[in-house]
DNA sequence: CGTAACTTTCAATTTTTATTGAAATATTTC
DNA sequence: GAAATATTTCAATAAAAATTGAAAGTTACG
């Protein structure tokens, strides 16, 4: 395959998998192209390799900065901003997953804790608290072996990160 | 807390999460109604409900049963179709987590593996390669504990699931 | 300063996704 | 087998999300 090909195809495929992760499209190209490229890019460079608008561009790269997944970077000499992307990806594993924890799992987390108090002697309340125990259970495990792999470092994939948990 | 207001909380609290995992609001919620519920519901509870018509419950009703979080259910005597939702939260994760590997990471895991077929001697093909190759390792490292996750017992929570993996 | 280089903002527009509701189809009962 | 009851489909519409582009805002250099 050729390379240009290749590149694409990694691209357009990380942009699919951002769209099934509920991150924007063009927000997770970029994030592709910066993580393939040896050199940090300008803004011009990845609004003329993915063919954005100006605005777009700079929009998505703030959003990956605020992920903590681009960096800027200032070349001496150069007025420009530059931008590149952290490469290792158990890092890039854990910053996306402390995002989403944040912003996903501990408000539903606080909703169940509030739920949970509701008392109530009728069928359909006691299934309710059933119900919301159950999850709220599995929710704070879920929790704590996530906050678990953010604190561990990179050794977990050849195994010594599991035996710490129960 | 108040049931109803507790109810009412917990479906817009799962309506929410859902949004933000990529599922529409009305599936989560549906869903959500299911499963606190102690009987099995009607297209018409639901709708009534959830204040949405007879098309959008039908095809998120739909929707659910083919992830299998939700069965449909004859009750004797009574000719319309009745609903309930798989209770058991380890079943319920497992279920999404083989249906989204099967949406999202399987077909990530076939682009890097086309992808990662070139060959180049530039800085940036090298590059590339550097990239897809760890990607790649992370993603199948990651599918198989996936799998490992979906074929384990209720009993991960407690702690023997995490000692099987290296 | 002043001006050129660059970045940010945001209202308007386009694109994508979800929802409705009514017609078509299917199923059960008598 | 036809009327009654349920379910499914789908074109039209509405709602939500992403994108553009041009104007406003910054910054850095002579």
């Amino acid at each position: 395959m050729e390379f240009q090909e290749a590149k694409d195809k990694f691209i357009q495929a990380w942009g699919t998998l951002g769209t099934d992760w509920g991150v924007n499209r063009t927000m997770a190209q970029i994030h592709a192209l910066l993580l393939i490229s040896p050199e940090a890019l300008c803004a011009e460079d990845i609004m003329e390799e993915l063919k954005i608008s100006r605005g777009n561009a700079n929009m998505n790269i703030r959003a990956l900065m605020s992920w903590g997944l681009v960096r800027k970077e200032l070349k001496p000499g150069e007025r420009k901003e530059f931008f590149s992307a952290e490469k290792n990806m158990m890092e890039v594993v854990k910053k996306i997953v402390s995002q989403r924890k944040k912003k996903e799992l501990e408000p539903i987390l606080a909703a169940l804790e509030e739920v949970s108090q509701t008392e109530g002697e009728s069928e359909e309340a006691k299934e309710f608290s059933k119900v919301v125990r159950d999850i709220h259970l599995f929710s704070k495990k879920a929790n704590s072996t996530l906050d678990t792999l953010i604190k561990s470092d990179a050794n977990w994939l050849i195994g010594s990160f599991f035996k710490t948990m129960k």
